[in-house]
DNA sequence: TTTT
DNA sequence: TTTT
């Protein structure tokens, strides 16, 4: 009965955050993440196998997305596997798997800005801004406010 | 480029392990598991929310599986996130996400025996038997052969 | 700034929890969890290897624990490494590391009872209980009432 | 019987590591790990909290550590927790608790450097060096050569 | 679609 | 002793 469903991520962002403000006044964040797995194979050559996820942040923490988190951008996440399941118009039994963002964390911002877009259509211009640290909120629905 | 993608999980299996022994030597074992969170509603009535993961294991862990596992195990499992994309008929793009275990562990076999099954027909009679201990093979040690 | 502390653990108790309630009205358990490895050696010999840690739970959980866990009960536990340092009589600089526990979930206990106890002193009688669904209260110190 | 013992940690190092080649031939590297939990009090200030790990990596980890960690590296950890005991002179029981690394990843280091050292005595000139990918040596494929 |  |  009691289970654990957790999954750790660390990667970087495909593409900038996609934010939608719902009527309801929730906010919905949807970020793609790469994680790049990195080995020899046998012939000792060098494989870079990346893997792509789609992540959902709800409130606080899409809005911490959507102010700070671009393209490129390098993040540590933690969250749980969710599956919807519906059925198409042919009748047929379709699934789509998310990752359900509990916190995250921004890395490698040393430098104070994780800008890793340079002038992309989609992505806003971004001043520099001093780096947030996202604190992990707990788990489902903690936060909700921003942490700073 | 060094990436992190982690999965665990605690959770009961929905039904025997399905195993194939491919003519390569390889063997595969899928597991459907079930992760079952708990929590009450604003109205203080229990709530239990089960996600169905499906695994996949191979070669030494697959015969693991097929010899000790049957529905209703209890297992931890650590794995990763493995989505298979491809092109249906009709020409467009679907993903299958599963979990690719690194490492399980048998949970609550104290008494001996954690058969979960009464005479499911496609459960094979299964005596007591003693508990196994599965190694975590992502750990020091790499299991190349059966643990036990 | 932004880090992660986390620690899994998957274990039995080495005894009772050992529960004091401060005149603040908070609760304190403090619990001895094995983790047992199990590897062959190069010989191919069977080496089991075992790792107590000491772990510290708080008010909600804290009462959770003192009602349902018992020496021998397998859990799961999510928490954060805390190291406490101060100086002894001698003057010498003094370190004891703790896992301040987040969440925990009882395992093995489909069954209605994890009584891993058979009749030790410090155990209180302990009749068969439901089985007790302990849900990931979130980091820090979000469950503030029992969960069930 | 079966357990699990993991840490994850994520977090700068306090020092350049400290590395000793053994007579046995193996290599030893200890690091220590600063993770920072940052959180607002009930009054609203910012808290930082900072705790500090011990980390002990064995032969490849150690050399590429050696080769590429510094002072204030930001590192993603993947370890177990070891604890020592001993008895000191006065005939006390004495324990130290230390993460053994299975396995870490360079993070924030897009810009080809993580030179995060600026001169001081203990660490050598390091040149700019191309960023590492320390794989994932618990994972999948056996890391016994270095990586790179 | 990211990153090195 | 790190980092922001």
């Amino acid at each position: 009965m009691a289970g654990v469903n957790k999954v750790i991520l660390v990667g970087n962002l495909g593409k900038d955050p996609e934010v939608r403000h719902l009527e309801s006044g929730s906010v919905v964040a949807n970020l793609t993440l790469a994680t790049t797995e990195s080995y020899k194979d046998r012939s000792g050559n060098r494989v870079d196998n990346t893997e792509w996820h789609d992540l959902e942040l709800w409130d606080a923490q899409a809005k911490v997305a959507e102010q700070y988190l671009r393209k490129g951008s390098q993040i540590y996440v933690e969250g749980k596997i969710k599956t919807d399941t519906w059925q198409d118009e042919q009748g047929n039994n379709r699934k789509k798997t998310k990752i359900r963002v509990i916190s995250f964390t921004m890395l490698g911002t040393r430098q104070g800005s994780s800008d890793g877009d340079s002038g992309g259509a989609s992505a806003p211009a971004m001043e520099k801004r001093a780096m947030p640290a996202v604190p992990d909120t707990g788990m489902d629905d903690e936060m909700d406010d921003l942490p700073f």
